[in-house]
DNA sequence: CCGATATTGTTATGATCATAACGATATCCG
DNA sequence: CGGATATCGTTATGATCATAACAATATCGG
């Protein structure tokens, strides 16, 4: 086994200066996130879907039929990238459209038959994947990181 | 202004559960990073720079010279994704690479005169930028998740 | 020394992401 | 009613991301 690999030129410190990159909360959560994603991905990868796929579908079982645009928000997706994501679950037959028949400008969603029932099965493995990756934190401690994560994003 | 759209058909409570996609820690870690890299764009995108650019070269900043690959592990990126990134500050003459004399495989990347000064601009910057994601949370409260993410991401 | 193994970087593929510009439809307001 | 404004979905562009397969090089073990 060669050597990790260090070999590249010494440290070179050019200003004094305390910046880090670790002590930089966008890069910690960039990490926690892959983190987080590797072990969902590990589990429902098998059934060929992503986190944000799986994402969508449980929004759809949660809320029931919900215009793109609107999923879109309540998974946190632009419109442009909710779009994608539904084409391909509808290629999958996971999930069906409609026109809202009141409103023209809308495309309805929902789970289809085969989606819902997706969906009831992956919920446990996405709850145990949840499980593992908070796996570190005592119980408290998980509760303080939901309140800290949920008033980071609110802004 | 059009109603906010909550048209889409009435919430449906398919099986008696608990499940709520907010409770799961992936999903509310990507919100988060999404509001830290939103915040970190807004101030740095005049500069044309991406997050992981921007980490990049921050690393470099740091470390000094290092192979493309040794370089892709510090910032979390595959080597395919290291890759693009370095092809694209090289274009713009922020980073310059050459062969490791000693080991034929490495490309050793390192900042430029005109990437050092691009760094040693955009930190107080970032650190802002930081500062602002952090505004919610009290002092104590920001070391506490630093804790908590750092134990997230070794796993 | 030399074959087995490991690492580096590349290529290809497919899925997210964010942004801007656009037409179509809906709502608001004077 | 009718123009100004807002929303919805689409298109296009460019940048991340992860994964797998591959050639070249380096190291290890016998």
């Amino acid at each position: 086994m060669p050597r990790t690999s260090t070999k590249a030129a010494a440290p070179v410190r050019r200003l004094a200066s305390d910046y880090r990159l670790e002590d930089q909360v966008g890069f910690l959560l960039r990490r926690a996130y892959q983190r987080a994603s590797s072990n969902l991905v590990d589990r429902i990868g098998s059934y060929d879907l992503t986190a944000p796929q799986y994402a969508t579908l449980a929004r759809l079982y949660e809320r029931g039929a919900l215009s793109q645009n609107l999923l879109g928000r309540l998974v946190a997706m632009e419109p442009a990238n909710i779009r994608d994501v539904v084409l391909r679950l509808k290629k999958r037959r996971l999930v069906a459209t409609r026109r809202d028949p009141t409103d023209k400008r809308l495309i309805l969603i929902d789970l289809t038959v085969a989606g819902t029932a997706l969906v009831e099965q992956l919920i446990p493995i996405e709850l145990a994947c949840t499980a593992r990756t908070l796996a570190p934190l005592k119980a408290d401690e998980r509760r303080v990181l939901y309140d800290l994560l949920g008033r980071l994003a609110e802004g």
